[in-house]
DNA sequence: TAATAAAAAGACTTTTTTATCCTTAATTAA
DNA sequence: TTAATTAAGGATAAAAAAGTCTTTTTATTA
């Protein structure tokens, strides 16, 4: 559904909000270690994310990506959008041209109502609510360190 | 979450299960022109479920694909297997090495079910289960002749 | 001011997925 | 038995996605 790219963003922007502030901004290097990504390429991705103002950085030694307080306010879907695009979400899961309760593929009556409440988490929640709600209740946005 | 390829296997199967049988076969010219696929493409998978003993095709004159009694009763998980492989269902939808409900990704509550839900219905019902379903309640396969 | 550390930018490569083409083999029917 | 029709198989090709590398720019600090 989503791709590679976009779950990299989605993961590195829920982890800028949980560790990194105006105060202490955190390079690609230690961001990409930590959530087990291609550095190069997640470089590219919050290249990306600051162009269309998702995410703030600062270059130089003590720079470093970090989310500002107009970036927090954002959502996820505003993520997706700059990553994947908002097709991605409407279309069927089998593939027909167009997702529709009219003319419904055999799936459609358990996949749209997973994809709308997906989509109503990703549109109305901002990035701190996220970062929130990770902190108070062991969710997890990397496998680092986790015993497997 | 299934390749291009994985939906329209899927979605040619249920069309063979609605429109063909032993005494009438179906060309992939046809198919693929009904389900608005790529014709050479669609004749790829086509083989590549004859190999896996998915469906039956005959060559030459009124030869084409069609499914006997055996390709009835497999299951929609069986042609998953045989074109994504089984490894697609068990990705975490954000990405995380592994999905899992100990170590769940901020969105896991939300999309394991749906996973577990799609699978139950992939795996449970035959082929010819599904047919029955999409005839008997306005389900489809294809938007060709549908007003958009 | 010089050395250094980090992001920005762009070109490039690799891999995966999707799609096409061409030749061969099997079957049917005239 | 010959022509026509359709699948099978294999080799490519094209497009998209994922990933890398190198140079330039900007800021910090010694
Ligand atoms: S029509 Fe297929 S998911 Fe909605
Ligand atoms: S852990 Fe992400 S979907 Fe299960």
């Amino acid at each position: 559904m989503l791709s590679k790219a976009c779950k990299y963003a989605i993961r590195s922007m829920l982890y800028l909000a949980i560790h990194a502030d105006g105060t202490k901004k955190i390079g690609v290097n230690k961001i990409a270690d930590d959530l087990k990504t291609p550095q190069p390429f997640l470089a590219k991705l919050l290249q990306q994310l600051q162009r269309d103002k998702l995410v703030s950085s600062m270059k130089g030694p003590k720079g470093g990506f970090f989310l500002d307080e107009k970036n927090k306010e954002n959502s996820v879907w505003d993520i997706v959008m700059s990553i994947d695009g908002a097709a991605k979400f409407d279309q069927c899961f089998l593939g027909l041209s167009k997702c529709s309760d009219e003319n419904p593929c055999p799936v459609h009556s358990i996949a749209f109502p997973f994809k709308q409440r997906i989509l109503e988490d990703f549109r109305d929640k901002t990035i701190v609510q996220w970062a929130g709600e990770i902190k108070n209740s062991g969710k997890v946005i990397s496998l680092k360190d986790i015993e497997v």
